[in-house]
DNA sequence: TTTGATTCTGTGAACGCTCCCAGAGACTGG
DNA sequence: CCAGTCTCTGGGAGCGTTCACAGAATCAAA
């Protein structure tokens, strides 16, 4: 049992507490909490019991005053906030991201980019460097944040490749294409021959990416592709479902989709239902993320796994690394296909 | 165009340059920056003239330093991380919070506090005054974390009445006991006499709550409570499925499902699809939460709405408070029945 | 022993801000 | 006209750290 603050709330022991309680010098503790390099073993010791003893624990705000970091990263989302509660992949990579740092120690600072307002207020906060770096989850072009932090030289990891910034820019990727081609191919396989495509925002990595998987294993087993079976959503729900339904009306014989997210698998699904079709006897039906939107679906959806907890992971290296000094790095990670009951 | 750091990273402006190009002395830019009181008007507007022209943003640390505030709050999660992302609530939750703080200027951190390590971890930093406050999200009985917070004095508000704390916790809850008697009011009405129940946990509140709505309403309409239709879920699908597939097997004749979450109603969903009951014709469902879950289920479900907006609102009002030396309190919101498909 | 490096320790300066206090000036009321 | 009160301003002190530097101790080599 330490020592604690029994009672009314006391002041919290500082360095010079700690200092004297083990009969050392400021600068001997400090030494002590920053590694320990030359420090004998003995005040080593003595310090260490000290801390323990007097229940000490860094100030913070007096570290980063004369350090000038903050010890802190940002998530940050720009996208319209909808978005962000209806995908559970942003769940996922949160909390992966949240747990990566907790092991170093690092809390995160969740900012949500919506408004103008807010973006504009989000942008000064940390330009003013009151976090060492951002993870970055948007993936639209041209973002404006995204630029401006850029430019200002803030250490910067995207979530996805960011297609408007240049090439001077961390992320952390799953290998879109490679997975789309995974899926198509899979469908091809089960004999079905007329597949269409429902991709994602075409501004984004993940719409084009995937729609380029598409159109290059279709082309490899000597498949015209048809314009009629490719329309676009912006990974909702709603969206799926309004894409299927034109899919059907350009298409009627279609007897497959490739649909570029869980999300919108699910409303697809939904007006396949509507119109009568079986999924998957009638239609097969690919999702794209393995969600648990893709257990939650009926059927339940062959997907297209993206290694979210790889992902999350790899994009606090790299940001931990380039606050470090390193420059930026990008990362591929590889898909995996999950059959269930859709195909 | 404001003047900014165009090239390499240069100093950030302090307070003493916004003080010399205002021709002033620190204080006075102080005073501005902190509401303007006992300042010239004419002052007053050199220095926010000076601030434009500079960029100047204050820094939080130096600022923290002194005041031995943070103005930050933690979002701490004291849930296994499972439920947190499979739970559609929570990000409704963050979110709301995230944007009430936003307006306050205040970030936010999260913290999730799964493992052993992490609690002691993260209630070490916590009890060292790096946040102002907590908003906690966590019900079950004896939890740790709260239990130790509020001993250490930190301004906590619950999402959800804390059954195991003293009544000297703040709390922010919607009217679970209500919401559920209106819910089985609404099933008695459509002519069912079978209701079965899937309560959520009974170490939690909302588990109770709605349990003790349920049977107060059969009760009043001279219904016997057949222990037979009384089952207990954790809040998951794969509970509501396997609670249903208990109520099937115990009582055949059930005609109606008060189920106490929206995602193990999917689960009942799935369960009475499997043994061939048709929803709502044969047995009518209804969920709880009012999440994307309940518009995700075929057929869609009617449910409860929790004022998710209102209560994250609350939670920071209520919190704010609490950090500005007001005393601890209860707040409860009204719930809303919503009428979809499933009843 | 002397020299020079190497390891270890203590101490004054910052870091950028808010708090506090003293004092100047502008009003009021007697 | 002076005391009393209010508004407004400037500047010293200090928050709890790390950093730079100087000095002490230790040891090996000359």
């Amino acid at each position: 049992m330490t020592m604690s603050n029994t009672g009314g709330r006391r002041r919290p022991p500082t360095i010079h507490d700690v200092a004297r309680e083990a009969g050392v010098s400021r600068g001997t503790v400090s030494r002590v909490l920053n590694g320990g390099h030359y420090v004998s073993p003995a005040a080593q010791e003595a310090v260490n019991a000290a801390i323990r003893r007097t229940g000490y624990v860094v100030n913070r705000h007096a570290r980063s005053l004369i350090t000038g970091r903050s010890d802190s990263v940002g998530f940050l989302l720009t996208e319209p906030q909808e978005r962000f509660f209806e995908d559970p992949n942003f769940n996922v990579l949160l909390r992966g991201c949240t747990q990566a740092l907790a092991a170093h120690d690092i809390p995160l600072l969740l900012m949500l980019a919506g408004t103008e307002d807010e973006r504009r207020r989000i942008t000064r906060y940390i330009t003013a460097g009151h976090v060492d770096g951002v993870l970055l989850v948007s993936s639209h072009f041209g973002d404006p944040v995204a630029e401006e932090l850029r430019e200002a030289g803030v250490p910067l990891v995207a979530c996805g490749k960011p297609i408007g910034l240049g090439s001077k820019v961390s992320y952390v990727a799953a290998d879109d294409r490679d997975g789309a081609r995974d899926m198509v191919r899979h469908l091809l396989s089960l004999g079905r021959r007329r597949v269409g495509v429902v991709t994602g925002p075409l501004d984004t990595p993940g719409g084009v990416e995937r729609l380029a998987g598409y159109k290059e294993v279709l082309a490899e087993a000597g498949i015209e592709i048809d314009e009629q079976l490719v329309v676009s959503g912006d990974y909702s729900r709603a969206s799926g479902e309004a894409g299927a339904e034109r899919l059907l009306a350009q298409a009627p014989d279609l007897d497959a989709v490739f649909v570029a997210s869980d999300l919108m698998a699910q409303g697809v699904l939904t007006a396949l239902e509507h119109a009568g079709r079986r999924v998957p006897q009638d239609v097969a039906v690919g999702g794209f993320d393995d969600s648990p939107a893709a257990v939650a679906a009926r059927p339940e959806l062959t997907t297209i796994r993206q290694p979210w907890d790889r992902i999350s992971a790899e994009m606090v290296r790299v940001l931990l690394a380039q606050i470090g000094g390193e420059d930026p790095a990008a990362v591929i990670l590889p898909t995996e296909l999950v059959r269930r009951e859709s195909t």
